[in-house]
DNA sequence: ATGGCCAATATGATTGGA
């Protein structure tokens, strides 16, 4: 079973090339973030003539997530817990039944938080406190659980071009960092780092400054996995060629692979 | 962080992104 990440930046926008890559990486789940669009406005037939179910939790202009699947969905829950004034289209659960049992799948768009001085950084923190929780609650179901999106969490100096320039930033202060690991700690494996501990191995590159011909890049779209996913990584992939498309999101897609039986298409 | 960006919005500047 393969599953992927993909902050696209507009489903709209990307849809000829989502179905390009959707074609030629395979993958059985996909969590897309920043469709900033509202539900009616998914291109779902598109998607689903590409052999996929689909389940969206969007809103007009901004953030918006989606998954989408071979398989069917058991259940889809949107909204991230803890907050029922948070009304922002970042978080979209599912579940799967596949040979291994259920699946859980969330899907996250976690806020920016910049500028760190503000209301902005104070929402980030907080929902990353919720998602905290929320995590440390499904780890107790001991179920295989992958919790994929972008984190906008820059976690080491390795994942950055140049940490001195990004040291204030709300994608790398302290209190963010500190906060991505405490996912870890609690049994979250970051699939990247369980294969690889090269620098470099980015997922973002802005649009501005030639950031992508001079490689200035960011990870911050990660697939952290529970200890009964973590035990079935048999590989993983940051499909960065993606960048080089025409009229591309600024993210890449990110994939991680589990040996769980899927049936053939 | 920036040599010059990109997307959405009653399409003309503004907001948000990272």
């Amino acid at each position: 079973m393969r599953i992927a990440t993909w902050n696209v930046n507009s489903v709209r926008q990307r849809l000829e090339s989502l179905t390009a890559w959707l074609a030629a990486c395979a993958p059985d789940i996909v969590c897309l973030q920043e469709t900033k669009c509202t539900d009616d406005a998914f291109p779902r037939a598109e998607i689903e003539a590409a052999g996929y179910n689909v389940a969206v939790h969007g809103q007009k202009t901004f953030n918006g997530v989606a998954i989408l699947a071979r398989l069917p969905f058991d259940d889809v829950t949107p909204r991230l817990p803890g907050d029922d004034a948070d009304t922002q289209a970042r978080f979209l659960e599912a579940s799967f039944s596949t040979a291994a049992g259920s699946v859980r799948i969330a899907c996250l768009y976690l806020p920016n938080g910049n500028p760190p001085q503000g209301d902005k950084f104070v929402y980030k923190i907080k929902w990353m406190d919720r998602l905290a929780r929320y995590a440390r609650e499904r780890l107790a179901l001991e179920e295989p659980l992958v919790l994929a999106g972008d984190f906008n969490a820059i976690p080491t100096p390795d994942d950055v071009y140049d940490p001195a320039a990004w040291a204030g930033d709300a994608l790398f202060l302290p209190a963010t960092r500190e906060r991505f690991f405490a996912l870890t700690h609690a049994g979250l494996t970051d699939a990247v780092r369980a294969s690889s501990d090269a620098a470099g191995l980015y997922t973002f590159w802005d649009y501005q400054a030639g950031a992508w011909p001079k490689n200035n890049g960011i990870r911050i779209d990660h697939l952290l996995l529970s200890p009964q996913a973590a035990d079935r990584l048999t590989g993983v992939g940051i499909d960065r060629h993606v960048r080089a498309w025409e009229h591309p999101s600024d993210h890449v897609p990110v994939w991680a692979d589990l040996a769980i039986e899927v049936p053939a298409r």
